[in-house]
DNA sequence: AGCACGCCGACT
DNA sequence: GTCGGCGTGCTC
């Protein structure tokens, strides 16, 4: 074909890298011809089989590999255009790639804008142009407003943060003015360097709209935003801003760690506990972990990394403890705002099926006659978590997961959480024709219809019916509908506000006076060790919620309430919660995993394999933990036996799962980087029948 | 991962 | 007789 073409005379060979897994077999950097040397970090376009695939430029690997056999073909197309990727840059996606076993290619083209993918060399270079232009006739960025002065807390967290050599860790209870902090702390560095760039990361970008807000009023234009919310052609004009220097503040989710900065002196990881942070598909990286390793990497042009959390994660505080990272605490609410009082209903002194406890609703009521608001939590979506037939004890499983369907009042259907299936709810049981199916437990939906029934007779101030609203993935997933919701909450339209996780986020609302937990115990004793980490920040973050207007509580004269139902009252996290005592949670919850030897005491990494039966997931499993036998570093990793994942089937396919657990990670990962070769061996020649997939996840979130 | 080639069931 | 299922093999 074309590669009979003779390389012109002079041309040089170079390494590419392509977005191809390691299983590919085109895991190492792959060597073109090109018609003169080219720098690394620049893209190009390269034949790759019978397609032309976008590739970049790396730098010759440390080890000389044997030459390909064939001859070399050539490099198709040199963006010319776009400055080459640099060397700091290329350092993060190397150690991305090597700490969470995938290749170059897979992390540094994922890293790139999917437009960029599709665009070609004439096509970017007029994209670049129009840019350049866009940029000359848009009116200079008025950055608004005095910024306001700051507290002896905030000074001093600015103190520590422009001083460290060390990330912060900045401990700072809700309405503590963390916020503020990432505010001067990015003014300071744009006024100290015309060039600085900050990057600010938050977990989910929708449900802070607020943060981004208060960076658009403070920096005007100079603040752009990377989060998969946008078109492909915005995240592509908002990537080359941040990739040439024109974009001095991004605000972004998780893949914004990865993007182009090459100005990078700040990195704030806001909420840094937010297990979103951690990615669950293709390079399994925590966004948090890479913020502090890119800290460092740009250590020599002063950069620092900030990690902001009323409870951190349990690894950060950790961390803090030991000196690895530098805490600074805020513990101060803002404007003497109070914490919420706990109280705990005990749910084994209310008659079984009790949703709301009658002195929760009682306090409820009276909130709303005062004309305050309520905040009411429940953690699943939907009227009923599963319906059953009364005469045979049918229940309604998904037919392609080991999961329950759950049942939707609103549309009358049944719908699987997992895998999207969704059916019409029977008007008989499908095994014995019974008429009479119930709903067993309870989600926010049916929450809602019970709140408005025993709230019918109650009036507001005006003498109109108290109005409820519900917030949760389906109410929210119409477009505009999320900020419809929080705005009626905001302007008093709705009295009450029921919803799963979602309504505990940074939403700064005025008038709640109550917050309450209605099903907090499938927390308390999940099979997950992480479980009550996860409860007790969701518990401190919807507290949070409450009080947030001090005046406003004292003229009311209200006292700031948080309602936990449980039938575990004196349980230590509830101790702990009643204090908001997130250092007392912390030291509890970290002598536990000391004595378990679980992280941050220990290291892990999962292989997880995914089948179409699980014997062949289980098989892939054995044979895996059998071929690490003799590796390096294995005589200080544990493996675990091969077991089924807890919610074993999901749309029709088995997976288990297999831990690695090491007290020391270079060992860990030791052990990784020689095993994954023979798992792609393996799973070439032995015999895998049946498996699907598999995949390794390191420092995993969730099992 | 793509994208081909290649060998067995229900349709114009 | 073809259209099309997805099994295996290759890409510097």
């Amino acid at each position: 074909m074309a590669d009979a073409v003779v390389p012109p005379a002079g041309a040089v060979a170079v390494e590419v890298v392509v977005a191809a897994p390691a299983h590919s077999g085109l895991g190492e950097p792959l060597t073109y011809l090109a018609a003169r040397p080219l720098a690394p970090g620049t893209l190009v376009r390269v034949p790759l089989g019978r397609r032309e695939v976008l590739g970049m430029v790396w730098e010759p690997t440390a080890t000389p590999r044997e030459a390909p056999a064939g001859a070399l073909r050539p490099v198709a197309e040199v963006w010319e255009a776009l400055p080459p990727l640099d060397a700091r840059w290329r350092a993060l996606v190397a150690f991305a790639a090597r700490y969470y076993q995938r290749t170059l290619g897979e992390v540094a083209l994922a890293a790139l804008p999917p437009a960029l993918r599709t665009l070609s060399a004439a096509q970017l270079t007029r994209r670049l142009h129009k840019a350049a232009r866009a940029r000359h006739s848009a009116a200079p960025s008025t950055p608004g407003g005095q910024p306001p002065s700051v507290t002896d807390a905030q000074a001093h967290a600015l103190a520590v943060i422009d001083t460290s050599d060390r990330p912060v860790l900045l401990f700072g209870a809700t309405g503590s003015g963390k916020t503020e902090v990432y505010l001067q702390a990015t003014a300071r560095l744009l006024a100290d360097d015309p060039e600085a760039q900050a990057l600010v990361l938050v977990p989910e970008i929708n449900l802070t709209p607020q943060l981004e807000q208060r960076f658009r009023a403070r920096f005007g234009d100079a603040v752009t935003t990377l989060h998969s919310g946008l078109t492909p052609a915005q995240r592509l004009q908002h990537w080359l801003a941040a990739h040439r220097g024109q974009a001095r503040i991004v605000l972004g989710t998780r893949t914004a760690v990865l993007a182009s900065l090459p100005r990078l002196r700040l990195i704030v990881v806001d909420e840094e506990h937010d297990p979103s942070y951690k990615s669950q598909e293709g390079a399994r990286y925590s966004a948090r972990d890479l913020a502090v390793y890119r800290a460092r990497l740009g250590a020599d042009l002063g950069c620092r990394v900030v990690l902001g959390s009323a409870t951190p994660a349990l690894e950060s505080w950790h961390a803090a403890a030991v000196g690895r990272y530098q805490r600074v605490d805020m513990a101060q609410r803002m404007g003497g705002a109070c914490w919420p009082q706990l109280r705990l209903v005990d749910m084994r002194q209310q008659p079984r099926g009790t949703t709301l406890a009658p002195a929760l609703l009682a306090a409820i009521e009276a909130r709303l006659a005062r004309g305050e608001q309520a905040l009411v939590l429940l953690n699943r979506r939907g009227y009923a978590p599963v319906i059953a037939c009364d005469a045979c004890g049918w229940k309604s499983g998904c037919p392609h997961c080991s999961a329950h369907l759950v049942y939707h009042k609103g549309d009358r259907s049944l719908r699987c959480h997992h895998c999207g299936h969704a059916a019409r709810v029977p008007r008989a049981c499908p095994d014995c024709g019974n008429v009479d199916l119930t709903p067993i437990g309870r989600g926010t939906e049916q929450l809602e219809e019970q709140l408005a029934l025993a709230l019918a007779s109650l009036r507001r101030a005006d003498g109109s019916p108290v109005r409820i609203g519900r917030l949760d993935a389906d109410t929210a997933r119409a477009a505009g509908a999320l900020e419809h919701t929080l705005e009626a909450v905001h302007s008093g339209a709705i009295d009450v506000l029921v919803g799963t996780q979602m309504i505990a986020k940074g939403h700064d609302f005025r008038r709640i006076t109550l917050v309450a937990s209605v099903n907090t115990d499938g927390a308390l004793f999940a099979s997950d060790w992480r479980a009550p980490e996860r409860l007790f920040t969701l518990l401190m973050q919807a507290a949070g919620r409450a009080g947030r207007d001090a005046a406003f509580v004292a003229a009311q004269g209200s006292v700031v309430e948080l309602w936990v139902q449980t039938a575990y009252p004196q349980h230590p996290l509830f101790a702990a919660l009643a204090r908001h005592d997130y250092a007392a949670f912390a030291a509890q919850q970290l002598h536990e995993r000391r004595t378990a030897g679980m992280p941050p005491f220990s290291h892990q990494a999962l292989l997880r394999a995914e089948a179409r039966q699980l014997d062949a997931a289980l098989a892939w499993l054995r044979h895996a933990a059998a071929a690490a036998h003799d590796l390096p570093g294995r005589p200080h990793v544990t493996l675990y036996a091969p077991v089924p994942m807890t919610m074993t089937r999901v749309a029709g396919i088995e997976r288990a799962q297999l831990l690695l657990e090491s007290p020391h990670r270079p060992a860990l990962q030791a052990l990784l980087a020689a095993w994954l070769p023979r798992l792609h061996t393996l799973r070439a020649h032995a015999d895998t029948r049946g498996l699907v997939r598999w995949a390794i996840d390191v420092d995993p979130l969730s099992f």
